[in-house]
DNA sequence: CCCAAATCTAAACGATTGTTTAGATATTTA
DNA sequence: TAAATATCTAAACAATCGTTTAGATTTGGG
């Protein structure tokens, strides 16, 4: 056919992803991305569409990154101790990836939570309903629970990672690992 | 002198401020504020130097709509009670003013985390050291805690205040309750 | 080997950002 | 009432935003 690309998109997307992670969507620029990214706006644009294409993109790439964590804590069968390895996790795989960040779904949910931008909105939604079904069924298996205490439990742990997005940008190994502890101290 | 002011200060840096508080800092233009504020650029300019000046003292008005409810906290005497019913002032000032939104300290807390504003990140930091030392100063009056238990549940509730930003944003009534109770079940 | 097609660079696009300025208007004081 | 001055309107400012375009460059197939 005709010439190749000089990049890989899946290499600049997660370049893209760990900015936007750092930055956030509103403050970062197209001028931005190409620096990172390595490549200008017209490569950009010819693989992304837009910047918020390329987010939507970014989203994803994270998502696929997180996925192992999420089918650990599907498969696992300890019930709620499963459910606090996944905090833990989800705080590790941040420094893993050199960012202190928080977690770029917690970031975006926040960011955009007063935005009328549906497509993320429904991403944000799909996404925390998602976890929160997990946590219900997870919780569920503790019989002794009445059906109340469950949604109210799993309420509580998916209002808890909003808590734990802010520990992992700004609080100690140490105070981490309390939060942690205290959250789960009596579920 | 001259020529009166047609807008008294104090009034349109409360309109400002809970434009600020629903669009956060970035997301709100000097467009939107002059329409909000019903005066135009010249005034805000001339009354506020700058839209980082106007935000600055939009965080003051807003602090001092919530200082009534850190008084409160400060002079009662009931411990962890007393930090139990703050949470439920926090979310009921929210709906008080009409606004949604969950606290515009937390929210710009969050907007700003990776931001190099020193000025409003000193703010910020003021603003949570107060809130944790008032915290820390709560659960002391319990003298069966250790000081190491002290510190750590401070920093649980500094954190928990995160997740009940989120809740009050989208959760209903009844959700925030469970989520305010759950937290305190074991503090 | 040359034409066709895709990707590159780099400049320009219009819109919007926060900010400033020029000039008209209103108010106070002498 | 007239001069002084602060506030108003409204336009323009430069810078930046996300996006598009024109033209050079590289690549592959006939």
């Amino acid at each position: 056919m005709a010439r190749k690309k000089e990049y890989i998109e899946e290499e600049v997307i997660d370049k893209a992803m760990h900015l936007f992670w750092h930055n956030g969507y509103e403050n970062t620029s197209m001028k931005m991305l190409e620096q990172e990214m390595g490549i200008n706006k017209f490569s950009i644009y010819s693989s992304f569409g837009s910047k918020h294409g390329l987010f939507l993109k970014s989203l994803k790439c994270y998502n696929s990154k997180i996925k192992n964590i999420f089918e650990k804590l599907k498969n696992a069968s300890n019930g709620v101790e499963d459910i606090k390895e996944f905090f833990y996790d989800s705080v590790n795989i941040g420094s893993q990836l050199g960012n202190k960040k928080g977690c770029l779904l917690t970031n975006t949910y926040n960011e955009f939570s007063e935005s009328d931008d549906v497509l993320i909105k429904n991403e944000m939604n799909v996404f925390m309903s998602n976890l929160k079904n997990i946590f219900i069924e997870k919780l569920k298996t503790d019989a002794s629970k009445s059906e109340e205490t469950v949604l109210k439990q799993a309420n509580f742990l998916l209002l808890a990672k909003h808590g734990l997005a802010a520990a992992s940008r700004v609080n100690t190994q140490k105070e981490i690992e309390d939060y942690i502890e205290m959250t789960f101290k009596n579920i």
